[in-house]
DNA sequence: TCAATGTTGTAATTTTCGTTACAAAGCCCT
DNA sequence: AGGGCTTTGTAACGAAAATTACAACATTGA
């Protein structure tokens, strides 16, 4: 229909995909994402196959791909192919990165992501080991309650936790933030309770206080904070101090994310059974 | 229901037929190797394509991957297929198995570590930028309120965009999770408003059904999902699926978490003074 | 050397896949 | 609100792929 990509054309199919976008159906965008975020393998399944992934249905994929200027199904594939084997010389990461010339770098996306991944390798490569391995101890300790709390934003990180945490063990409460409970949730804390505070910069006064008190109550403090360390880190008993600097104003809680999954899978594992038996009753509950 | 979703457990197919050489005829062989030396792209075209390639009969080909244990030769390529989608997901995972001797391999950390790199990666690199631009452009008209909903875990991705962005615009709200009060809400919901639902997989009944509500009120859907898509993609005016596969009973949320940090930085730069302004005045507030 | 067994390719068959024509549905503009 | 245009799915068709049966060939051991 329009230009057809020659044999010659070193460009990726997703490159060119990416170039279409505009001139294709809504339908046939579903079609284009499934294939770009699942990227070759989906092309390479039949067309039934991909269409109903892409929750589509078959001849919208034809049009898909005929809209890229192929002749044919079996001729996408085989440059998909093609591809595939021509890329296997070099590792993917660089092959974006050159694909991507200067300018067409896609402004407020990629140093984000480049800033995210940074941060999640700083963070993993120092976390201590011990610690981590520690602190999923406690949090598998039946006898102790958990608590969570977090701060103005990481308040969803604790919620997250807390989600997690209450699905495989019991007495795992989760602390609102705002003010005025909280006198009332500082009786509920306990001599060797447990105290999962999220603490990252501007540490916010209120959540400072709560924590030490919670200490002064006999509880165990286990910190989430930057690498900067939240002043709460004198009063922890454990600290896992996180990278989240990023290209913008405000921080990034992906590293502490990342944390609190690494902690959750841990302790789904080393409940096993124990865990795994609760998530079926509950599920039965549902 | 409980089995863990795992990156990639099973035995590559090419380790498998380097076990099987031996049981082979000396023509099945060539086609072994011409797999081997092309993989997995050679097994991926159409069976006489392979067989020319290997210079080898057809039927020869067909025993081939009899041998290997496979009832025909689609499912052969279904694995392949699978195998390569595993492989992209991580493609980090074995690499720093092997390249970390054994022992100091952090076991239940670094696996987990690498999962999500891989799950960002995979994410950004194909994250489509005109829907994205087109979402802060949404999410930057203050004509349009922004509502926030999601599941059992992503409710608290819901919550961290919300606070974000509630300090950077008005008219933000957060659609809390747990049913009775969402009649109320969706009655806020309006003509052009805005719904930003984050969906993954086990989808929640619930939520889909909300947001079908919404979009019958006339409200617009942004669709933050996993790589197999949340039902709600039919609806969704925008989808941005993420990676979220982790060596975990739990899906990982790091990526979906990236893409909103991603949006809320873009859309606070995008709405500058307004937003700067916004910010201080309500740091001058507290 | 011959026979028996195992290996391989040719050709026919069957199934699946890609393709296309057409009708329904959605959308936009008047 | 209605009419024309675009988009999408359904169903029938044709093409190509996978599979199978069988005959030719090679290989081995007596």
């Amino acid at each position: 229909m329009l230009e057809t990509p020659s044999v010659d054309d070193r460009a990726s199919i997703a490159e060119h995909v990416r170039a279409s976008v505009e001139r294709l159906t809504a339908r046939e965008r579903k079609a284009a994402q499934i294939l770009l975020t699942n990227y070759p393998a989906a092309g390479l399944a039949p067309v039934a196959e991909f269409a109903k992934r892409a929750r589509v249905s078959a001849p919208t994929v034809l049009r898909f791909v005929a809209k890229l200027g192929f002749p044919g199904y079996p001729d996408f594939q085989r440059q998909l192919r093609e591809e595939l084997e021509a890329q296997l010389a070099s590792p993917l990461t660089k092959r974006a990165r050159a694909a991507r010339p200067r300018g067409l770098e896609r402004p407020l996306i990629d140093p984000f992501a480049e800033a995210a991944l940074a941060n999640l390798r700083g963070t993993f490569r120092h976390l201590p080991e011990e610690d981590f391995s520690a602190i999923v101890e406690l949090l598998c300790d039946r006898r102790r309650s958990v608590h969570l709390l977090g701060g103005r934003f990481t308040d969803a990180l604790a919620r997250y936790l807390a989600a997690h945490l209450s699905l495989i063990r019991p007495e795992v409460r989760h602390v609102p933030s705002g003010i005025g409970v909280w006198g009332d949730r500082l009786l509920d804390i306990g001599r060797r309770d447990v105290l999962i505070v999220f603490d990252i910069r501007r540490y916010q006064d209120d959540v400072v206080a709560f924590a030490r008190n919670a200490t002064a109550r006999g509880a165990e403090i286990v910190l989430v904070t930057d690498q900067w360390l939240s002043p709460l880190s004198r009063q922890a008993k454990y600290v896992l101090a996180c990278r989240v600097a990023a290209p913008s104003h405000w921080d990034s809680s992906v590293a502490l994310l990342a944390v609190v999954e690494a902690l959750t899978a841990a302790a789904t594992e080393r409940l096993g059974k124990f865990a795994k038996k609760r998530i079926e009753k509950l599920e039965r509950l549902r």
